[in-house]
DNA sequence: TTGAATAGTCAACACATGTCGCGTAAGCGA
DNA sequence: TCGCTTACGCGACATGTGTTGACTATTCAA
């Protein structure tokens, strides 16, 4: 890891090929058995060349998982609080669909043998979406004693806790996502009530 | 990893060697960082030893700390429901003090170089104890309609969240056990209550 | 106390890792 | 188009990894 221009075109090839090749050999292995030999020569990438992109596995792995949790992040933070109970709000529904999608993936992120920089880096940007949010005076009312960053911390861990039982158990969207909902919901309507 | 006979004296000595190896290492640089080299020679055990008892770095970090995620594990499904929201219940509190004494341990753990199958496992255990005693009937009211597996792992996710966050931004034990106690309460109660 | 079973040590192996310096070729500014 | 910059390929190096087989020493049972 030099110092490599990320805008000239080379590297940006480069780059879309090693984060292509590390999608496709994490949908056929462990995370823990993918090496960069492997990574380079499926990406047609001379070894050392992605040492001047990534300094490790991981940080491979975590790019390439970027744009999924910057979807996951999105979505979460789009939820409108006052929805019913017992229908989960479109955006969550379609978080969860994402993630039904893309399901072998996040199995094998979040598991044991998974990523702990992407696990990482998912609650981090859930807790800094839903903190943003929460800053931003959206944020349900009960717990204004509680401080806006352990509140969103809460929520982004039961969200990836949720997430990686379900991906771990089976279960289809549309359940989980209201199971979601239901727990959070709750909560948050009765807070208001007293 | 052949066989070796756990209950042997000898193999007995190893491992506690090894785990106060991996201890002592964890406080002084990242997970990623270290060697089973490294950790040989500073338990005094041969490298090839190493690998009788472990396959990898990372299964070595999830046995050190087997104690600590029982410890966890054990004082969350102790908690009395019932506890005022203004007062988090002993067991909680003597979690989060836990931590505290070890927070420089926790922080790596959960850290961004930390190790995933730790934090797979700590969800896990704390998954178990709460699913097993929603399932004795101990369980806050007004989530029935939610299967049992996705309320315990709702919870755990939660816990380490918050865990996470405050090892990682600072704080008293006190505050956090507090927001954390809140933050479950209210909704429970309040559940109750409609 | 003696002997069988086995955990540990040691040296050595093929392979992966992370990092060089050098040469080539793709990209960009004038 | 020309020339400078630099991403990339290539080969090599020291070090870490995971495994093996032979040897030593600890443990336990007869």
């Amino acid at each position: 890891m030099k110092g490599v221009n990320p805008d000239d075109p080379r590297a940006q090839r480069t780059r879309a090929r090693l984060k292509a090749a590390m999608l496709e050999l994490a949908l056929q292995q462990e995370l823990t058995s993918i090496t960069m030999s492997a990574l380079a020569k499926r990406a047609e990438v001379n070894r050392a060349t992605v040492y001047l992109h990534y300094p490790d596995v991981d940080a491979l792995v975590t790019d390439a998982m970027e744009d999924a949790v910057a979807a996951v992040a999105r979505a979460a933070a789009l939820c409108p609080l006052d929805a019913p109970r017992e229908r989960a709000p479109g955006p969550l529904v379609e978080l969860f669909e994402h993630v039904a999608v893309n399901a072998a993936l996040y199995r094998r992120m979040l598991g044991a043998h998974g990523s702990a920089r992407f696990a990482a880096r998912m609650r981090e940007r859930l807790t800094d979406e839903l903190a943003r949010r929460f800053a931003d005076g959206r944020r349900p009312a009960g717990w204004e004693d509680v401080p806006v960053g352990m509140h969103a911390a809460y929520l982004a861990g039961a969200l990836v806790g949720v997430i990686a039982h379900w991906v771990a158990d089976g279960g289809t969207s549309e359940e989980a996502a209201l199971a979601f909902w239901r727990l959070f919901r709750t909560g948050c309507q009765a807070a208001a009530g007293q």
